[in-house]
DNA sequence: ACGACAATTAGCCAAGTCGCTAATTACGGG
DNA sequence: CCCGTAATTAGCGACTTGGCTAATTGTCGT
């Protein structure tokens, strides 16, 4: 999950989502970058893997939708341990053992 | 910084210092890992070239610092675009472009 | 059925990552 | 000064990543 917001290209695909609001067909996601098709479909791949993005077949399209949820509890979650004051409202049970996140 | 954080080790020795005080000899963090201390060596300095570690040279040891205030503005100011409500208090402009993090 | 469009898969290549061992640098104590 | 300890640098190999083009799959409209 930290390794798919590694690249640049794939948070900024997250970000697009975000701002328009959610949901996204592949096409419409490629064509605000500037690198081939292919390559774009790739690192939306690694996002679902992650848990990131949501895919949904709808005609000969395909729609993917950002999990924002789980963005915010993974990552946040882990932020967490270095004192954040709550990314997302839950508060953190204290002093269990961090979550192994992959 | 993202791309620091893509890796177990590395999250991992954030952990460690966290849980430290925020500050240990290369030694005391290498000696927590089963792998080699070179290789250690190299996590440290991807995590200090990503501003999330401090070192400081003090007689043949060298002190890692951890720059939680670093990892939490970023990853955090990042996170926040996403819908976290009442993040770290203050409240964010809208509508204005995300921050670019490399 | 066929052509056009949406998207992915296949396959290639350059560059980066991550592990290791061996060699090197640097400091402190006797 | 010399030895031992602390840590890094050098350099190698296996594997992954991220980009591309070409080929393929699947669906819609006519």
């Amino acid at each position: 999950m930290f390794a798919a917001l590694a690249h640049a290209s794939r948070r900024h695909v997250l970000l697009v989502l975000r701002f328009r609001g959610g949901a996204m067909t592949a096409g419409e996601i490629a064509d605000r970058f500037s690198c081939s098709w292919p390559t774009t479909t790739r690192h939306l791949r690694v996002l679902e893997s992650a848990g990131l993005v949501q895919v949904e077949q709808r005609g000969r399209e395909r729609v993917y939708r950002l999990r924002a949820d789980r963005l915010l509890a993974v990552t946040g979650g882990w932020l967490r341990w270095f004192g954040a004051r709550a990314p997302t409202r839950q508060r953190r049970a204290r002093h269990r053992a961090p979550t192994v996140t992959r």
